[in-house]
DNA sequence: TCTGATTCAGAATACGTATTCTTAACGCGA
DNA sequence: TCGCGTTAAGAATACGTATTCTGAATCAGA
């Protein structure tokens, strides 16, 4: 049988108003009383029941993580791993635990909205890969609900965001291209309906003399594709991928045609997962310091749950940093 | 402000238990009454509060996943993606939901322990890549806390466990590399202490004319060191190695020495990752059916969640199959 | 010594729900 | 018509905790 407040009280011959107060470390009760309590506690072995705890504070201490992809491609891009990791890391050693959810489709999507807010189940949501436009997000604001973005919102500055600056990461990897040489850079977009997408084209676009640009979903496989066909059609002797998982798409399609790494072809993704290393010679790749982003995204979402008043900015830009690896260096590296 | 079962009573002009009965389906309340309490509900878009229902109900409708590896080593190991992706679909749509930890360090798991179970954060735990000789499974046990295994758990026939016939698989994988022609083959082993190596070992070596193996910890580091010590010492002429990951590590050191695969190395991994596709001509692997594991292991945890009597037995035994790709097939594939 | 402020712990309450207990109404057989 | 079983909804309670309210005791100042 489970050991409640009430017992050690009793035991303790004290209220259980009192051993609620020693457990909040309250100033006020006897250092006597407390010690006493305190060694009933510890020899009942006592822990605060946290179901009753979430009721009465109205706070259930968990996060929830919701990312907007199909379960399956968890998998395949170890971003959304390292997204997790972080998260958790993050969480360690902090009252707060993680409470995760997956899904694409729109329907599980709301479910998930349901579920997890209304019901109260989760105290506070890091939205990864939102759209500002996104009605998820009008939803969560009209409840006044906590959330924070990791992804842009620039045209939202009420919004709680941090992002990198998409536009400039995209201009530094696609320098690095021409600095090494290469002359016809393509840019191997994601979906175009997203910002992502559209600043970095636009930091791609800004840089090189001639834009080749293929738009085209997630994943190795529908990359593998695109690269193709940007290969057949602009001859191109270097691709920005918009991911690492991407990247491996292109280099997958430029063995199939014998294309060389880097000789033939050079090949930057972006995320700096462990990916890289299972390419030979390195993937170069844009390290865009997810662990930084989420530690800011939680240490904010965590002060707005709270406190309602904010400190500081709503929105911060990460820096990032280009990793280079032998898939863009023709020379000696 | 929040809308609660009281509300809705004053609304529909009946009692917060009609309200409640409303709720669960209750067949006694009168259909009129039902619908008039439905439609209040509705316009006042009424979601019940977790966080009393699990007080009252003492039911969080969670369960954790207590995964026992560095953090980092979850981008690393898309195995875990995999697993974390399977539970998550396992558990979408139903009313359960995904708590997740992760820690390699005895203190962080304890803390973990303590934080999921003694204050029943979690209705129920699924562990992996536990050892039965672990002291927590010891605790769960005595504290009758639910919770299945995802390993072996031969040897403790009460625990509800399932896992592969890891003798088997090893058999199987090593096997084939014998069928292909392979004749000096070498087993890059997991750390030592665990049951799944000693099984796997086991069966290789049951295959096997002239056993090789080394141990070392996971990880594509790791195994790159290790399988280049094999490499040396015993100059293999393939590797069958404890998981996808570790192969990885097996191919960079065969790259380093200028080996090809598979015409002179063959390679071997298990967990069939999405990292199989990375390899020039894909890596043979063993998949471990882990979806139908997860699956399993999740309805058996909730079976035993609702009721503590068991239907049916504790333990399976899944197949397995083996993937075979480029790099263990010398001839045409 | 008496009054009023202060301190500290116990009593009481609320959080929102599910469920048991209670009661009122109804139907049916005698 | 009376009595009893049955039904259906309201009243009351409990889940375990945090906190406000209350009251007794102590202390300071006059």
């Amino acid at each position: 049988m489970r050991v409640t407040q009430q017992d050690i009280a009793r035991i303790s011959e004290v209220s259980q108003a009192t051993v609620s107060r020693v457990l909040a470390g309250d100033e006020r009760v006897d250092g006597q009383i407390r010690d006493r309590v305190l060694a009933v506690m510890n020899t009942h072995n006592y822990r605060p029941d946290v179901r009753a705890r979430s009721l009465r504070q109205r706070k259930t201490h968990l996060i929830g993580l919701v990312i907007k992809r199909e379960v399956g491609s968890l998998q395949d891009d170890p971003f959304f791993a390292m997204l997790i990791a972080e998260v958790v890391d993050a969480l360690a050693g902090s009252p707060w635990h993680l409470c995760l959810d997956i899904a694409a489709d729109t329907a599980r999507q709301h479910s998930i909205y349901d579920e997890l807010l209304r019901t109260r189940r989760v105290d506070g949501l890091i939205l990864v890969e939102s759209e500002a436009s996104d009605e998820r997000i009008l939803r969560l604001q009209q409840d006044h609900f906590p959330f924070v973005l990791i992804g842009n919102a620039a045209e939202m500055p009420e919004l709680h965001a941090i992002d990198n600056d998409n536009f400039r990461t995209a201009e530094i990897a696609t320098s690095h291209l021409l600095e090494q040489g290469y002359g016809r850079i393509a840019f191997l977009a994601g979906p175009q309906t997203l910002t992502v997408t559209r600043d970095r084209e636009a930091g791609y676009r800004n840089v090189v003399p001639e834009a080749m640009v293929a738009y085209t979903e997630f994943g190795a496989h529908s990359a593998r594709e695109a690269a193709a066909q940007l290969l057949d059609e602009y001859q191109p002797d270097a691709i920005l991928a918009m991911d690492d998982t991407m990247a491996m798409g292109v280099i997958q399609a430029a063995r199939e045609r014998k294309l060389a790494i880097p000789q033939d072809l050079g090949v930057v993704g972006f995320n700096d997962t462990p990916l890289c290393d299972h390419v030979e010679g390195g993937l170069t790749s844009v390290n865009l310091q997810i662990g930084n982003m989420v530690q800011w995204a939680i240490r904010r979402l965590v002060d707005v749950i709270d406190d309602t008043s904010v400190l500081g900015g709503r929105q911060a830009i990460m820096g990032c940093e280009l990793m280079v690896r032998g898939s863009s260096v023709r020379g000696k590296l």
